[in-house]
RNA sequence: GUCCCGUUCGUCUAGAGGCCUAGGACACGGCCCUUUCACGGCUGUAACAGGGGUUCGACUCCCCUACGGGACGCCA
């Protein structure tokens, strides 16, 4: 069976990137009945914290990425680190390390000056002395010193890297706790992953990896490194780029849905297809067709595909992720139409959930000033007549629906021999304070009767008002 | 600096040697639709990083250069 896994580290924010390579294993999984894992990487408990977890769980609930297993936590593992890494020991295939910290920065420094890669030189790997009484050691991987490993990626194709490049990596600190790239290999073992897919920026851990799989007599699962995504400006995705947290998107009204849809469409494409539904981005991912450069950010196109989100959303589904925009508006819903129906009637000209929500306030709240510019316009002495004559033909009405409403305004366009926009804009600034709405009679219909009557009062209120100005 | 990865319109991408007069999408411009704002439809501008090979033929294969990204931690 086909097992991926999600392995952040909880040092931060749920960003982007991370989102995208989430996505893309947990795609694949779905795709082939597989199982995927969700694991907190946590092995660094001074920049661990369990804010950070929160926020990653959070961000995976809020985009619908479940999980079969997990969260999993290193933390958790460490006895089971302890046993891998003095079977490593006894088998002579780790050893203890002396060097202190200010010593390996001098040797760095000096490699770097005679041009040369800076890895650690080995000097402890063969060392049978007497060790420093007072230097708490750290256990290295006696990594092969000849020869190649070769990975064979499903994004990057194969990448052969020399032994000589690798140096003996630290597998435990001084204090004892293990380090990333054993538990990274010990967890993707126990765990049974067959393929781990994350960001290219691990492509130069791979080689070391393999070695210790190899060295703890581990299968080597299928790897598929994903590049990474890049801010507007091409450099490196990170908070001066704005918005790079998942959580904040959905703060600023996009649908998680069409967060996903951006990602996925991110280094990969399905012949001219845009818009994908989840379960189509399921059915048609596929790893071996991800494109292999990075890719910068758009914040443009992933409003577009908002935008095209919210027109094909179900409205219950919309009303759910509209209803906090709408109470951070001070909006009390039962005091209204059903958000459903508002959201329905809404949804081709709001490209965010912010701006649905500001397009339905005045089905919810009441206001005391119409906005002047429209106002300005609309509201004038000359409509006083159309308005008047609207203002009746609504309150005979029996039937408060869009059809009965679109028929007054048309009789009254036809008596006073006048266009449409002649009643029709008046009208609209009345009702909803402003100059833009969906279609007026559905609006209307909405808004409810007592409530546009009152409004249309007020409105002839001020046109009475500004002819004494 | 060393090693690894990458390079098609501004951006996301299609393109697996002739189908390419390089296709689609976002953004941008124009036109149409329209009682508002939008949606929508049509349409325009815009790209194979550069140089060498290989081949009858290169966006596609190889090499070099340039540029970009990543890694080089007792971070993950």
């Amino acid at each position: 069976m086909i097992r991926t896994r999600f392995a952040p580290s909880p040092t931060g924010y749920l960003h982007i990137g991370g989102v995208r390579t989430a996505l893309y294993s947990w795609l694949y999984a779905k795709k082939l009945g597989g199982e995927f894992i969700l694991r907190i990487e946590d092995t660094d408990l001074e920049r661990s914290s369990e804010e950070s977890v929160n926020a990653i769980l959070e961000g995976m609930s809020w985009l619908g990425l479940d999980y079969d297993q997990g969260p999993f936590y290193q933390t958790h593992r460490f006895e089971r680190y302890k046993e891998v890494i003095d079977t490593l020991l006894a088998k002579g295939l780790a050893y203890y390390c002396y060097a202190t910290p200010e010593e390996l920065d001098e040797m760095r420094e000096a490699q770097k000056a005679a041009g040369e890669k800076a890895r650690y030189d080995g000097r402890f790997r063969d060392f049978d002395g007497q060790p420093p009484a007072d230097v708490n050691p750290v256990i290295r991987f006696k990594n092969p010193t000849d020869g190649e490993v070769v990975i064979d990626d499903i994004v990057k194709g194969q990448v052969t890297v020399s032994n000589q490049e690798l140096d003996d990596l630290i597998i435990a600190r001084s204090d004892g706790t293990p380090t990333y790239n054993l538990t990274v290999v010990v967890d993707d073992w126990d765990m049974g992953l067959t393929h781990v897919i994350r960001g290219d920026d691990h492509l130069n851990n791979t080689p070391r990896q393999i070695n210790l799989y190899n060295a703890i007599g581990a299968e080597v699962p299928k790897f598929a490194h994903i590049p990474m995504v890049l801010g507007e400006d091409g450099s490196r995705l990170s908070k001066r780029h704005g918005a790079v947290s998942v959580l904040q998107y959905k703060e600023e009204g996009f649908l998680p849905e069409a967060l996903l849809n951006y990602l996925v469409r991110l280094g990969w494409s399905y012949q001219d297809q845009e818009i994908f539904t989840v379960d189509q981005m399921v059915e048609f991912f596929d790893i071996n067709t991800v494109n292999s450069a990075p890719s910068t950010f758009n914040t443009d196109k992933l409003t577009w595909i908002n935008e095209q989100h919210i027109q094909m959303a179900d409205a219950e589904h919309l009303a759910r992720h509209l209803s906090p925009f709408m109470a951070e508006r001070g909006c009390d819903l039962s005091q209204g139409p059903e958000l459903a129906d508002v959201a329905h009637l809404l949804r081709e000209r709001a490209k965010t959930l912010i701006e649905m929500a500001e397009g339905a306030t005045y089905f919810y709240n009441d206001f005391s000033e119409f906005e002047a510019g429209a106002a300005k316009k609309h509201l004038r002495p000359v409509a006083e007549g159309a308005m008047t004559l609207i203002l009746s033909k609504l309150e005979a009405l029996e039937e408060w629906k869009a059809e009965p409403i679109h028929a007054a305004i048309n009789a009254t366009a036809a008596e006073l021999e006048v266009g449409m926009g002649k009643v029709g804009m008046p009208l609209r600034v009345a009702i909803t304070g402003g100059g833009q709405s969906p279609a007026i009679d559905a609006t209307a219909e909405l808004i409810g009767k007592e409530r546009c009557i009152a409004r249309l009062k007020m409105a002839l209120a001020f046109i009475e008002a500004r002819k004494e100005a």
